[in-house]
DNA sequence: CAATGAACGAAACGTTATAACATTGTGCGC
DNA sequence: GCGCACAATGTTATAACGTTTCGTTCATTG
């Protein structure tokens, strides 16, 4: 966890923590929900801009990703690397799965170049039913 | 605007006026953005209900899209056809550039298929500074 | 004219996120 | 150890976004 250091900064904690809950929650987590599981697990509770504030955080070094389509978060697979995530997000279990795909980004960034639009960041979310939730019959 | 007909729906007054408020606008507007602009165009205010169901019903006509990372709604340039679009949003004037690229459905459609997943919906959002902006100066 | 069903109004509430300011904690030079 | 500076966290309040619930209007149509 902490091999994946802390460039410039702190691993404090809380931010540990908030961390390690997104790892064991294993599907999109709304920050609301860490406090909840905070509280649980640290007798003393911690406010919204607390949590939101470690969020900022682990997001500014890639180990956490926000999902726009859900307002949850989810811990980063492949924090070392600095990539563009994608997302498949079963609407049925809530389960996401992170992928990448560079052949996205490449067009995406043509695209973007037709229009000479400066990329700094890309939201590539695909919702639906995910294999696991087909094979368990149809809902 | 009614050219686009309401396919056994109605497109009613309130409806048509939030649709023409997001053409107005310009660029992805809130749904409280819309309730402001709604009480000054009519006298008789309007709740978020009524707002988000107009909203609703925009989207599932393909009138109107949301930007998942704005929570901002935007009209759709191609309410005809039934197709993924494409954002590109900048970060320093609010505008979003709506577009779309076979190439890319095309990707994902792969990758979701490799993982054995049924997509229902695609959100892609590219973030950055448009042409404009980037003309008008390094701000 | 009832009966029906879609659309809208209104009040309250739930969820997500941030602003503003106080406090604690930690390293560091002295 | 003392005081400084700065990062991190705590606290309170509020902003921003969205939904539930229930009641009312209104246009059909039999």
């Amino acid at each position: 966890m902490s091999l994946c250091d802390a460039r410039g900064a702190q691993l404090t904690t809380l931010r540990r923590q908030v961390l390690e809950l997104l790892w064991e929650s294993g599907r999109p987590t709304g920050a609301y929900e860490l406090i909840e599981a905070l509280k649980l697990r640290n007798s003393r509770p911690v406010g919204p801009p607390t949590v939101y504030r470690a969020l900022e955080f682990l997001m500014s070094q890639r180990f956490v990703l926000k999902i726009e389509s859900r307002n949850a978060y989810v811990p980063c697979a492949h924090p070392e690397r600095r990539h563009d995530c994608l997302f498949f997000i079963c609407s049925n279990c809530g389960v996401s799965a992170e992928s990448e795909d560079p052949r996205v980004e490449q067009l995406l960034a043509e695209d973007a170049a037709v229009l000479g639009f400066r990329v700094t960041r890309r939201v590539v979310e695909v919702e639906g039913t995910c294999g696991s939730c087909i094979a368990a019959g149809p809902a």
